[in-house]
DNA sequence: AGTGGATATGCCACAGTGGAATGTCAACCC
DNA sequence: GGGTTGACATTCCACTGTGGCATATCCACT
């Protein structure tokens, strides 16, 4: 038994399954809105996930109801497999990030389109902050869903302090966005930063 | 021409070759140690995007050195095509986060192991901090790579804040990883998959 | 000469990814 | 009631990524 150790999108779908039957779709949705954030996944390989693990006895489907709706339902050792899977370590994580690639790579670049993409990513994480702290206020989350999503609040933060640097750092001016940040890096040592307070700020620059 | 748009992997690479020629064993240490932090890519990756350049004409093997040595230099043609992908607005990043999945399905763990789990990592991110800081120190980058750096390092600060915040939401205790039971229990009685386990407990925390 | 380790390239099998293609049904409109 | 539309549901395929293995070659040291 415990044929290979199960991988880390199959077993997330076992564990939405613990709430109750659902069909590919439903588990497509799910995931999507639930660990999306932080774990892509596409529908191709729910469903191609889902049929191996009907093969090996993990999950059952049921009736079938309109439009070819599958719904599955765990089994016993569905779910051994899923506490078998949690209780693991998990693995790092592994970040792709292209535009780290470009900035990386930056040199071949003229600076105006290089501070170009940096403006144009800055307002989609700008965006995403704003999306992530209004879904942190507006609902009244699980703790498990609330502490996720802090790293995406987090993160999104991080990011935003990141691009005010790398402007400085590059020598670009980062206007085209509307400049907001410039100011903060001096206001940053008297201590005003958010409710956030963990490390002084320390400036490395003088340039 | 410009046949299917070329890969990041493979545009990085031919970044890597302006600087001069290399060999793809060349290219695997200076592409691990310049963009391995958020570009992960493997030797086999590297040989066979080597091959499939050469095939399209982007790079030409020079004289074969000691060892087999097998020096690439870019064309015209390679130039061209790393101009245009650079020029190209990059795609979003692609994250993917084992513990956060643990995380966000950790209602089917006990919390004592949630808790060792995140102590581990969070010894392992906090190594990664001073790494970095250790290395932004110390060596004198320049520009492109500093920014780089500083992701990393924004990345980790928030990574860290992020512990110390699921702690407390998840009413973990924080430090090493001994401590199993005094927690948990009485979460425990509200019964088995209630999904309505909305009042979130969030103590007062002194830390 | 022999051994072991770092350098160097390449192959293979398989897992994961994304998007297009296909099919099915409910609902709405005339 | 026939036709159109669009959401739902599944499958396919080509590409990308991963990790391990099989070769060599060369160097340093015995």
């Amino acid at each position: 038994m415990t044929g290979r150790p199960l991988n880390a999108t199959a077993a997330s779908l076992l564990g939405f399954l613990h709430e109750g039957p659902k069909t590919g779709w439903d588990l497509v949705s799910t995931a999507q809105e639930r660990i999306g954030k932080f774990w892509s996944l596409t529908t191709s390989q729910v469903y191609r996930e889902l049929a191996a693990m009907e093969r090996k006895g993990l999950i059952e489907a049921g009736e079938k109801g309109p439009r070819d709706r599958k719904p599955f339902v765990l089994t016993e050792a569905g779910r051994r497999a899923f506490a078998e899977w949690i209780e693991r370590e998990p693995g790092d994580e592994n970040i792709r990030h292209p535009l780290l690639l470009t900035v990386a790579l930056g040199e071949h670049l003229p600076a105006g389109r290089l501070a170009a993409i940096l403006a144009e990513h800055r307002k989609k994480h700008e965006h995403q902050l704003a999306a992530y702290e209004q879904e942190s206020i507006a609902e009244d989350l699980p703790p498990h869903a609330a502490a996720t999503l802090d790293f995406g609040i987090l993160y999104e933060r991080a990011v935003l302090e990141w691009f005010g640097r790398v402007c400085d750092r590059l020598d670009l001016e980062s206007d085209d966005a509307g400049r907001v940040e410039r100011v903060s890096e001096e206001d940053r040592r008297s201590g005003a930063t958010d409710p956030a307070r963990r490390s002084s700020p320390r400036r490395a620059a003088g340039r």
